[in-house]
DNA sequence: ACAATTTGACAATAGTTCATGTCACTTTAC
DNA sequence: GTAAAGTGACATGAACTATTGTCAAATTGT
């Protein structure tokens, strides 16, 4: 018989232990620099060798942890991915957005300084572009939803923002989300002809062949309508 | 000792042996008839439950064929991949070829029926529709090729049928294959908008949105040049 | 009729992946 | 110092997949 009787019955393991210090930080802090980890290793996998190589085992070596730590943080490789798009997503919109306060109020300016900020953070970031721009589509009814959600937010933000300028008025288009949703879906292809010919064309480029679509959809009605 | 020394020696399986009828048609007419069933099949599961899940079980299944046909039209997955959608988009752009020839010779008309027959065969074949809008992205390398090949065709199709018809001169822009490129791009992402909807808006709807991008286009830059 | 070809159903092998489990080792709390 | 928590390397098992192979039944030419 043991000395002691063990403090820790059967459900101990189901009981919220609180959790120890180790190497200098708590419990949470591991945790969260763990799923940080395994964001960035998902990041680069996906982004370098495809969403269809990225197997957990390859993930967790990149990142440098074993795979019991990943289905700590992640249910399985596609919650992965979910997280990794929403983080870059969110990381491309903040840049965008930060480029567009800095921008002067007049429309090029403007247009221009956003897709500056998109181009941009795809060629400094190929593992980003692949992701989004390749990787993420035809994967599964979820990611097709977190797309199209994606997709609906950047058409939805250049669309108040250009409307809150005074920028464009092209209410008498019959679905005006949809026309924005085409212009989305007009910088990301260019975006993806951009990265499949290994960026050789000069940012300013792509950039001025975005543009012209945009200024010429607004400019269009607001000429039809005068 | 055999009546007859065998006609056939261990040569013999390397060798093209002329193959016999069965069933009516000849081994020429039996393999081309076995590849059409998995070209078919192939599109079947693939615009049905995605290419993730298109095992080469599941075609030989959907198809009635066993997996050793397979391997005698196709030598992987991949291969098979590329064969379905190069027959879809080519099958895609003949619809639209006759409905570019059957309309009327006016700008609005041209676009509008070209228009008209990609949104119809997409919504009239949502298989087609998921291959060509969603599952080929993110595959390997070589479909991302064939992917930059088709987006480029369809580019060029548009460019030069409204060259062709003193529609447009955007010759003022920089790089016009990259508008154009822009141009497509749009109306693919619409199409994507439109089918994760599950085609709830009217067609109507879509072309107009698709048809006020392209006209904006041209008639902003004929505009600025007078 | 009979041997050869064609076919279909399915076995077999080898490889991969996911997800969980084991176990020795390290670090911490007390 | 010692027991417990945390960690890392690796094992395990179930499920899949691709690809090749086996074998009996169906079909054909002669």
């Amino acid at each position: 018989m043991p000395k002691t009787i063990a403090k820790s019955n059967k459900d101990a393991a189901q009981m919220p232990q609180k959790s120890r210090r180790y190497r200098g930080s708590s419990g949470d802090q591991r945790r969260s620099e763990r799923y940080e980890q395994l964001l960035n290793a998902g990041l680069s996998v996906i982004g370098n060798q495809g969403y269809a190589a990225a197997s957990v085992r390859s993930i967790c070596g990149e990142a440098g942890l074993t795979e019991r730590y990943f289905y700590e943080s992640f249910a399985n490789r596609e919650a992965l991915l979910a997280e990794v798009y929403k983080t870059q997503t969110r990381y491309l919109k903040s840049r965008m957005l930060a480029a567009f306060e800095a921008s002067e109020r007049n429309t090029a300016a403007f247009s221009r300084a956003g897709l500056q900020a998109f181009f941009d953070t795809l060629s400094q970031n190929p593992d980003i572009a692949r992701l989004l721009l390749f990787e993420v589509l035809g994967v599964s009814d979820t990611i097709d939803e977190l797309y199209y959600e994606a997709m609906e937010e950047f058409a939805v933000l250049i669309r108040t923002l250009t409307e809150s300028l005074g920028l464009a008025d092209i209410s008498d288009i019959p679905d005006q989300g949809m026309v924005y949703a085409g212009l989305v879906g007009a910088v990301l292809q260019i975006a993806r002809r951009w990265a499949l010919t290994n960026y050789r064309e000069p940012v300013a480029s792509v950039i001025e062949s975005s543009l012209f679509l945009f200024i010429a959809a607004t400019n269009y009605s607001t000429a039809k309508s005068q």
